[in-house]
DNA sequence: TATGAATGAGGTTTCATTCAT
DNA sequence: TATGAATGAAACCTCATTCAT
């Protein structure tokens, strides 16, 4: 009634194996390296990452539902029950994952306000940040991935609305007002919608995923005119 | 004898179908009653139409993978074989929902321009008529599922922007052109991202699903203060 | 990304169908016999009782942890699936069988009382039949199974002492009680303890799972020794 | 960074640890605390106790296949695979387990035959100590275990009626002649059915295990006037 | 000796699809 | 044409067992 002795060949974990030669290969006759050769936690470490990064990969690709966790673990080079030791299950990997994934996210954008600038270079300085960091990348799939799973996990929705959607509105709120106190912005109204601040950002974010290969779209050109409207045309060099 | 928790009781079908069946019974061998009577053909329709109409519940609901036929059937009043009477299977079906979603909604958008308007009418007009049939209707959902699934289903993506985002723009674009050449638009380069225009009416979209249990958007009044910014501010009547 | 055809031969169904060709072979020329060929809803019928039959037979076997679903579904010749129109889950299968198992256990028990019967000859009818019918047969491993499971199912132990135990207990006080005030039981206080009454019956039902194969046990004999003590020495023949 | 819901703070395990530690601190380098210090031998038989006992627990309350290992360890406060280093699998240990739980139970039982008593108060004492040392405590669970798993563990069935069974029912056998010899047993057929005198004793196993909550019933006064109707009834002091 | 992270076979359950009625 | 019981592949998740530390 036992199982037979279990085949012992997976070839995933012969890969990392291999990494960790390596990694003991370059300190050969250095008999205890702590810091430098992967211990036990540092290894528990990296395979957690292994298995969020190839998660998102997986989730941005196929969604929450499509995606299966056969194909994560795959992908990270684990076995499925590796991933319970680190995840309660497929949701709560999904809902832990985005939250972390747009943590660094909003610090990266909270950049220093470069002493003596306008508001518009405030505001430009804000925008190539996010489009450089967001819209040409993986995290610009995130947005996405948001956008598309939010209903269904409102506790997401919830929660990003709480830590980003609302913190960033309320900055860009302030910096409207500063702009306006200025005399750089002139309709007073924008605000009320700091919403039409950040819109042509999204959008790029959007037509990246869906559109890109049919038409490809300067999402920096697209900003810039974007702020020619806002705080008038720039000088025509 | 207790039969499993999917409750065997489902009022809507039974209803229709007793529906029907009186109102052929009420009918039988009357052969002058071409308009009262709904003969086959008029049934399936009707039957496609309920089938169609769940569908797109669901889909906006959950997505594509986490839709269940079994729900679709439930909400239509049919059986889950009728399905695939009238759909090859949930991947076409999906498609084909998709596609013929969107088609009533460019007709509904391609208004008849009121002769001797401005441009900024003719947009506002435009953009009014998006947000009341769109932003704040099922349609708006539609447009998220679009942004959702897209990935997952290039020839949906490809067809959008064939049909709908290519033409939008363009047309987009020669109303921007038209403002120009008015002297109503001052700034030349919007004519080079009509995305732009349309820009906050998505975010409203984007906005209605997810974040309007937690703040209200105004997308109209949004909407004219993103004009005011393109046409210069309204004089406060 | 569709599956491919699938396989249409599998065995156990063809089983079932020989089984409706025999019966209908049996009136071959009676073009329609509604009663006598199964209609969809008696194959139902027969398909659950299969199930139940199966479930049965590998709960008694393996416990209900061990049970696989999958080895139930191959023994009634289902698809596993199958299992799951009939009930919701492995447990409340197992909770299903229990109850109902024993229904009619109980109904064979109360027997009608013979007319002008000693209360010796009603309880050596009750036990001679209660032998015949549960030690004896599969009821016998259900008693056990009771046993077995009861303490992980509360419901269970709850639902069977509330629908036999107390019942079962409560005639058999009466009928001692009636033993009693005819003379025919000496000892008043055995009404205290009518468990002492059936006690070796039960003993007779573990034995038979446990030991028969090591020591065969004559519960008939052991019973009507039983009953001596109880009701005094039978005449020796 | 959260771990799964599975909790990584056992106390248990950590105090035991510790407290270990502590002694072997205090103690190091001191040779001689042969009874003070428990040495390696020592802390194995103690940590194999743990482990038993904990299984034990386990087993009584989910049966054998139901019971998860990890279950085991968190509750003897050792690592899942110090199992391994005392017991092959989980199907030897559980063996072993109940073998071993049942040779003291015999051992115990087998008091001394007080001198110069009656038959009655032999069988009557012995009664008492199994009422005492087996039904109403951890032990009757054990022997319901056997009841419940003895089908699927053929091996201990028949280890338990080889060493237990068949040696208790010879011992009463032979205390039954002794009472026919001395005149204190009027039936003679009773030797043949020995498991006739410990049956209320084992009613009372299960009935405490499964209706103990519903109905306390009292073993000792069952037993008493069991014995009543075997040796006639008890002079009323 | 003791640990516990890692494994992966195998369990339960779901659901798109088929087909006899 | 319409039904819905039946199917079974494939999903998620568990847990006995191993083994590097």
């Amino acid at each position: 009634m036992k199982l037979a002795a279990k085949s012992k060949t997976r070839s995933p974990p012969a890969r990392r194996r291999v990494a960790s030669r390596a990694a003991r290969a370059s300190e050969t006759k250095v008999v205890s390296a702590p810091l430098s050769r992967p211990n036990r936690a540092e290894r528990a470490a990296e395979r957690r990452q292994a298995i969020v990064d190839a998660a998102m990969e997986e989730f941005i690709a196929r969604g929450f539902a499509a995606t299966r966790l056969d194909d994560i673990a795959k992908r990270a080079g684990v076995a499925k029950g590796t991933i319970y030791l680190h995840f309660k299950d497929k949701e709560s990997m999904f809902e832990e994952l985005i939250r972390t994934a747009i943590v660094p996210l909003v610090g990266r954008l909270q950049a220093p306000p470069p002493a003596g600038a306008t508001v518009r270079e405030l505001v430009e300085g804000f925008a190539l940040t996010f489009i450089r960091e967001v819209v040409n990348t993986r995290r610009g799939d995130i947005v996405r991935l948001i956008v598309a799973e939010g209903p269904r996990f409102p506790s997401i929705a919830d929660f990003y609305y709480r830590e980003v959607v609302s913190k960033g509105l309320a900055g860009m709120r302030a910096v409207i007002e500063l702009g306006i106190a200025r005399g750089e912005i002139a309709n007073a109204n924008l605000a009320r919608f700091p919403q039409i601040l950040i819109a042509p950002a999204l959008i790029a974010v959007i037509w990246q995923s869906l559109f890109a290969k049919h038409a490809p779209l300067d999402a920096i050109e697209m900003f810039r005119t974007h702020l020619d409207l806002i705080f008038g045309e720039r000088r025509t060099t």
